[in-house]
Parts: structure tokens; C-alpha cells; sequence
DNA sequence: CTGAAAGCGCTAACAC
DNA sequence: GTGTTAGCGCTTTCAG
């Protein structure tokens, strides 16, 4: 294995000059940088992480926690993680990939010991039991996903509330007055995750300001699921004319069954859906839809970590705006219905 | 921050004592092991993870790569490296997750600066450009998938070239006689990735063997690629009773537009799927299918590394048994069709 | 069964 | 602009 020292020997410089030109802490004269970077380049020589770690109390490894779950859309939290990770890497970080099984024993393993010098979470609980540790640490942190108590955190996430209003809006203005929303699994529901109660705090005072009916219902994902509960919204309500969903596993299910009892999309009844884009395209009627911007997430998740890092950024919870793409799925409310 | 020497002073003990009583690596009396014990817990002392991988060249951490592209069906992917997370971990290893930005160089960055003790390489292409460095670099590695030389090389995978075979046998044994197969997107197969062809390999042979006909064509995603794929199926062999789907996001469009056709399952035609049981249960159609064991990928992959680095194991081939399960989507062909 | 002490390879004062 | 050097916290011989 090749050290700095050999290099600088090679080089015929000392050790530290060799550090230096590798980290760029001091200005270095062009003639000794390049021969250091050959001699570098000679040997092949590569710092040891350990060491640098040891000496520098600093890793630059950025843990990033996710959850363990399935009854999440996993696409989405690949995407953000694998945006996490390459972002990280054009800052000169590596990621470690912690699941969320050791719960908030790994947030104490990784602070102390040094392993990582930031961490992101993903999947937060309005009430996480992770989050009284990151407060009590020094080590910054970021969490993508919004807690019911965002003192003293930093947190990225899509702005739910704004996504539900949004499709709201959307529907009221071609005239739905009867709006129901096929909402995640119950599960999602109980755990108390952010993003689904602000979605649906979105959806629900918008309606109330428009004036328009709106019925949730949460949805386990597939076919029968979806088809009982398709059956029991419209027989509650069967004057609805306009659907919400938020469970990318109840999406096709929906159009499929819609289509079945002859309700034509968008003629008969209108789609919004909240899901990646990649879903709303690829789905059987292309959906309009909120989109969710995983790489955006991940992207601002490590910015405001690194810029943490730096001794630059405050805390703050940066929610990003809702971007409503109209497809083929939304239309004008059929008239003659209330 | 805690250190071992602190632990030490508390304990009464010299710092060594508390090292052995950590590693286990030499004899302890009793009362010495539960002074120290109890000092760590009194300190909370974790132990500092540089310091120790500069002490003891190695890093307890193994390298993930995953690929950029997003082509692949995505939570197999997740699955796997969930898997590899929680499994390195019982063994006491972290999980670095490298994307495949990087290409080669994140397998000299890795080896070179002994971040990690080993790497697992997800997405495997049949002549994968990374193969020469892991060759001739002594850090252990493992790859899920498999290329076309394995000299030198530990694989696991599922055996997709039994995977084809078992789903022509289940479909010839139905007295299918025309078997359509509904593959990847192209570009898949023009990267070379290996689980494509070898499936592709065993369909054909076993077709050869039971004298069936098959007709293979690739498929992006969705349901206009899928319609015109289907359509020109039907043109080319209007006898096909039985399909092989090995693509996730054509799984549903196909079925959607079968029954749009009155063609019905498994009455009419059958649909054998080569994907994760979740797709296959969730499906419209409960669907006959060979299941992608993502798990037990993850969990030998971590287990032959471990195996390695341990100087057990040896090079080998993994190749795990396909597993066919019969669902509602398979059934007798339809009397009277050649 | 336990201690003492020599590094592991690098960083960052502190000197010049 | 460059060199000297004292650690960083831990592991692991070598001695007892």
C-alpha cells in the first residue's frame, strides 16, 4: 500500500506539503504541485479513509436512513436515495446505507462513532423517536419528510398540504362538486406519516373553502381492495365525479375498474393522481397529476446537509411547490350532475 | 468524546484490557470483563470507527453497487440492497452504497483507500468493464448476477436459465403449442445484461426440446408499447395461447388489453410471469409466476463476502433454483387451436 | 490473565 | 511557500 509518506519521498517534499496539495489548505507553488501530482500518480497512491478519518474527525460518509417497510412506493425512495448518493459524491461524500431496523440505536452507533459526519433520514413519523437524539447532537442532520415538531430540525419534503389543495382546485374549476380520494393503505394512516395527514389536510380545507364534497378513503393496494372500495365510495356518494389518489398500487386498479363499469376518463369522471411522473405516463390513461420530485428531494436533502456541514445554513424546512401537470385524465364535469 | 483510554482510567484497567474485552480476541477474567463493561455503559463509550480502521486495516464496511439506470425494475433492486443492509449487519458490517456513476473508478477509490473491506456488484453486464480491476484487486467481492466469464469471480443469481425452461415446461405441459415472450426493452438486451439472455436461452432450448414454437419480442414498458408489441404478435403467430412475461410494467398493460380483446385468462390464453410475488399477487389476474428471490439474493451475496473475508469460501457460482408458482393466470390450452 | 508501548497513515498547528 | 512534529484513538505485538 502506498502512503503519503512515500510519495513525498518520491517527490522529494515533505509529508505535509503532500497533504496540502491533496486538500488545497494552502497555496502550494506550481512546480512542487506537479511533481507531487506525479509522484501521486506514479505510484498510485490513494489517502487511506481510516486514517484521514482519524486524523481529521472527519469520515465524509453521510448516513442515510431508510425504512425497512414495503408498503411505501419503493421507486420513489430509490430515487431519492440514489439522488442522495450522487449528489453527495460531487461533494466529495460517500454514502452509508442504513435500513431502518436498528431504529434510533443506529443514529447513536453512527454519531458516536465517528463512522459518518451527517445524517439523512427518509420516512418520517409526524412524532419520530429518532428525532429527540438529533436534536440532542451536534451532528447535522436532515430529514426528508416533515414532523409534527420541526424545532431545531432541518427538513426537505414536497409540500403536501399545497399538493392537496392543488388537486382540488384543479377539479373544482372544471366543476366537480364531488370530490372522493383514494388515499395509502390504512397502515400509512395509523403510523401517523407526515406526507399522507398533510395531503389530506390540503384536500380538506381547500374543499371546505370551495365548497366542494370530499370523501377519503384510504386504500390497500390491487385489485380487490381497490374494487371494494371503489364500490362502497360510490355508494355513499354516487353523484362523485372526480377522484384523488394518492397509493400508486391503486392507480391501474382504478382505471381498470372504472372503464369497467363503463365510466369514461376523463368524459364521465376525472383522475388526478399524486405519484412520480413515470406512474402518471405509463399508466393506461395518461394521468393528470402531482408529481413527486425525488431527485429534487434528495438533491436539497444534501445541499442543506453539506451547507450544515460548512458551517453555512441554518435549520430550516425547505417544502417544495407542487407542480400539477394536466394529462388526459381531468376534464369538465359531466353535466346535469349535482 | 469517549475514548477507550477514559474507559480505561474508569475501569482501572490498562487500555489493551478494554480492546480485548471488545474484540474477544484473548481471555478475560470475569470481574475485569464486567468492570469494563459497566464503564463503557457508565461513559457511553462507542468505539471510534477511523481509529479502528487505521489500527486494524479494515473498515467493517462493504461496498454497494447499484446501477444508475432506472430501466430495471426498481424494487427488485431496493429489495436486494434492504437485504444486503440488514444482513452485512448482523455480521457487523455497514452497507456504502456507490451508484454506478462512477463506473470502474469507484472500485480503485473503494479498494485503493480501504473504505470498504469488500464490494457486492449489483446489475452485472455480460462483459461488465469493471471485471479486470475486481480480478486483479485482492479485496473480496461478490456479484449479483453473472457475467459470461466467472473465472475468478463469485456469482449469485437466480437461475434464469432454469427460469425460462420451468415456464416453457409449465406452459407445454397445458398443451401450449405457440408461446409468445414479452421481454425486457430493448435496450436490455443490446446492454447484454445477463439474466435477459440466459432467460431467453432456456426458453428457447426447452422450447426446442418440447417442440413448442416461440416467438420472443422486447418490450418497453407501458401500454402503447405493449399494445403495438401484442399486436404484432397476434399478426405474426395468431395462435399464440401462451405468453412469458419477464418485464414488470408490461405485466398489467398486457392483461388490460387481452380482456379488452375478449381474450380471457386462463381460459383463452395463459400468462406465465417471471417477477417479484408482490407484482404477481397484485396483478388483475392472479398471475402464474417464477419469483425473483431478491432477498435470499441479498443474504448469500453477504453471506459469500462474508464467507471471504473471513478467508473461508471460495470462488464459486450461486445459482439459485427457480421456484414456479401457479396462480389463476395458467391453464389448459383451448381445444381445437394447433 | 494483564500491561506497556509501538505504530497504523494522515492532518494541522507551529516553526521558518 | 515549505518543513517538523505532535498527536488522532485504536490494535497488537512483546513482556510479564
Amino acid at each position: 500500500m502506498v502512503t503519503l509518506a512515500e510519495v513525498a519521498q518520491h517527490a522529494g517534499v515533505s509529508a505535509s506539503t503532500v497533504s496540502y496539495v491533496l486538500s488545497g489548505k494552502r497555496s502550494i507553488s506550481a512546480t512542487t504541485r506537479q511533481r507531487v501530482e506525479q509522484s501521486i500518480r506514479d505510484l498510485g497512491y490513494h489517502p487511506n479513509a481510516g486514517a484521514r478519518a482519524l486524523a481529521s474527525s472527519r469520515s465524509n460518509i453521510i448516513a442515510l436512513m431508510i425504512p425497512l417497510r414495503t408498503d411505501m412506493y419503493v421507486p420513489v425512495m430509490m430515487e431519492i436515495a440514489i439522488a442522495v448518493a450522487t449528489t453527495a459524491r460531487t461533494h466529495g461524500y460517500d454514502v452509508l446505507l442504513l435500513t431502518g431496523e436498528e431504529g434510533p440505536d443506529a443514529v447513536r452507533r453512527v454519531t458516536g462513532s465517528g463512522l459518518a459526519d451527517a445524517m439523512i433520514l427518509m420516512d418520517v413519523q409526524l412524532d419520530d423517536e429518532r428525532l429527540p437524539l438529533l436534536r440532542e447532537t451536534d451532528q447535522p442532520s436532515v430529514l426528508i419528510g416533515l414532523p409534527s415538531d420541526t424545532t431545531g430540525l432541518t427538513c426537505v419534503d414536497l409540500d403536501f398540504t399545497a399538493t392537496g389543495a392543488l388537486c382540488v382546485e384543479h377539479l373544482a374549476k372544471f366543476g366537480h362538486r364531488d370530490i372522493a380520494v383514494i388515499g395509502e393503505a390504512p397502515a400509512v394512516y395509523e403510523r401517523h406519516t407526515g406526507f399522507a395527514e398533510r395531503t389530506l389536510d390540503g384536500l380538506r380545507s381547500r374543499s371546505r373553502e370551495l365548497g366542494v364534497r370530499l370523501l377519503h378513503r384510504p386504500c390497500e393496494g390491487g385489485y380487490d381492495a381497490m374494487a371494494l372500495t371503489l364500490a362502497r365510495i360510490l355508494d355513499e356518494r354516487p353523484g362523485t365525479t372526480g377522484f384523488v389518489v394518492q397509493n400508486e398500487s391503486a392507480v391501474e386498479p382504478l382505471l381498470a375498474l372504472l372503464r369497467q363499469q363503463g365510466r369514461a376518463v376523463p368524459e364521465d369522471v376525472s383522475v388526478v393522481a399524486v405519484c412520480p411522473d413515470q406512474v402518471a405516463v405509463q399508466a393506461s390513461v395518461r394521468l393528470t397529476s402531482v408529481a413527486i420530485p425525488a431527485q429534487e428531494m434528495g438533491r436539497h436533502a444534501v445541499a442543506q446537509l453539506i451547507a450544515k456541514l460548512d458551517g453555512r445554513g441554518a435549520d430550516e424546512v425547505v417544502l417544495i411547490a407542487p407542480e400539477l401537470t394536466v394529462r388526459a385524465s381531468s376534464g369538465p364535469a359531466p353535466s346535469g350532475t349535482s
